[in-house]
RNA sequence: GCGUAGGUGGCAGAGCGGUCAAUUGCUCGUGACUGUAAAUCACGCGCCCUAUGGGCUACGCAGGUUCGAAUCCUGCCCUACGCA
């Protein structure tokens, strides 16, 4: 069985990080850069394993935390691990956790997203965004009973109290535990156990965060090591599994090339590159890492996916993507085109009897219009998120495939100028 | 024809003398969504304006009582159910 490995195929040049090149999986090789799709508990949400490899995903990212919690990552491992539970052949990757200790810990109730907008002086936005800044650091510094009560999760030192989400449970996970239940899981690639911080965090919180996600990566990679080498249960999970640290450090550089200079030094296979961003700083953050990255190995920009996010991520040396936002989109009735995101519902589609994109091949496109996808979302009937996110990860699949190509033939620039130029109007 | 219960904004359905341009749900309109607490959430939904305010028209129709009526009274029209 083949072992993993990554190797690069081409750079991009002109002074640019980018690369395109092949990770290789147990499960098969990922051509680079590319998108991971996301499927949180063991599905890809409103599409069969079918439907996901048809539309061109290489691979799909799991999540430690909804796993461990339902169905139970033994239960996964009993099954025969992530893949063959989920009837997915191809390569698989399982987030963490980390992220969760964000969006159920400093993130919860407060509407606090990983990618912050800027705010812009003197509207009424920018006062909402002020209130939430004092709002969310005073919960974050004073850990007062009340906001102990509203929040689910708790991080110390060692690691972190959840209450389920489900059930109010409590349970506790640590390096060691997310390493543990990832085992369990099976995926070919793995994260280190992470604090994602909240991008309205000031330096100080941030450094101490990341100190202690240092720390952590640290713990991850020693597990990862015992539990890689104890052999046993060795005929039911797959053991050539690789481990990517992850890097934090918000939108400060200081901290970025600290953390890409810790975590780098380390033994991993590859690297995650965390939240949080500002919608403006996400290119440069992620050049600051990358420049210090060993050039090597592959690196996975984390919860990363708008188009524009996309090249600046790739330009800046990111390997892989995964993200949310296809699917999610797609469900709420979003739907990605060459000229801009579209809301299906709006009153315009509804007797609009072409397809999303005359030039599409996506199945979606093929078989159905517009006036079809906006009475399926208006009726509420199941079809709607399945035809919209087969239509969205296709379009995003093969958004970063057509990027990966122009690397290899070396048109990157016209190519991202172009689809920008459309995209954003 | 008699009896009973009703007629409220696109629909259903609250309100039963002032705090009602009218609770709530749905529909409808728009927006948000970036390692999925998300098939979720937010806002809007009579008309007009020199809009954290003001004006106009509104609760079947027409009158009336009252400082004031969707709310009380009278007549008319209509609906549902029961009895003829």
């Amino acid at each position: 069985m083949q072992k993993f490995g990554f190797s690069i195929e081409k750079k991009l040049g002109g002074g640019t990080l980018g690369r395109a090149g092949v990770i290789h999986t147990p499960h098969g090789d990922i051509a680079t850069p590319a998108f991971i799709v996301v499927g949180t508990k063991a599905t890809v949400k409103a599409l069969t394993p079918e439907q996901v490899k048809d539309l061109g995903a290489q691979a799909v990212l799991a999540n430690t935390y909804h796993l461990y919690l339902q169905p139970g990552d033994e239960l996964v491992r009993d099954a025969g691990g992530l893949g063959k539970f989920m009837h997915w052949d191809g390569p698989t990757f399982t987030d963490s956790g980390g992220f969760q200790v964000f969006s159920l810990g400093a993130a919860f109730g407060k509407g606090v997203s990983k990618v912050a907008t800027m705010a812009t002086p003197d509207t009424r936005s920018d006062l909402e965004n002020k209130d939430l800044r004092s709002d969310l650091v005073s919960t974050l510094d004073t850990d007062d009973a009340r906001s102990e009560h509203a929040r689910p999760a708790k991080v110390d030192e060692d690691g972190v109290t959840f209450k389920s989400h489900i059930d109010g449970s409590s349970h506790r996970l640590t390096p060691e535990r997310s390493l543990q239940i990832q085992h369990s899981i099976g995926a070919d690639i793995l994260f280190a156990f992470d604090e994602c911080t909240s991008p309205l965090d000031p330096h100080a919180k941030q450094k101490a965060s990341l100190d202690r996600t240092h720390r952590w990566a640290k713990r991850s990679l020693d597990e990862h090591r015992k539990l890689s080498s104890s052999g046993t249960r060795s005929d039911l999970v797959q053991r050539e599994q690789a481990l990517f640290g992850v890097i934090q450090g918000g939108k400060f550089r200081d901290l970025r090339e600290d953390s890409a200079r810790t975590i780098g030094g380390m033994d991993f296979d590859g690297f995650g590159i965390g939240g949080s961003f500002t919608k403006e700083d996400i290119g440069t953050a992620v050049a600051w890492v990358n420049a210090i990255l060993p050039e090597e190995k592959p690196r996975h920009l984390l919860g990363i996916g708008e188009p524009v996010d996309l090249f600046l991520g790739v330009e800046n040396g990111v390997d892989t993507f995964d993200c949310v936002a296809p699917t999610r989109m797609g469900r709420n009735g979003g739907l990605y085109t060459k000229d801009g995101r579209v809301a299906i519902t709006n009153a315009k589609f509804v007797n609009d009897h072409a397809p999303v994109e005359k030039d599409c091949r996506c199945y979606t496109c093929k078989n159905f219009t517009r006036a079809y996808l906006a009475h399926l979302f208006r009726a509420d009937e199941m079809l709607a998120a399945t035809l919209a996110s087969i239509h969205n990860l296709y379009f995003i699949v093969r958004l970063v495939r057509c990027i990966r190509e122009s690397i290899i033939a070396e048109n990157f620039s016209q190519f991202k100028d172009g689809f920008l130029k459309r995209y954003y109007g």
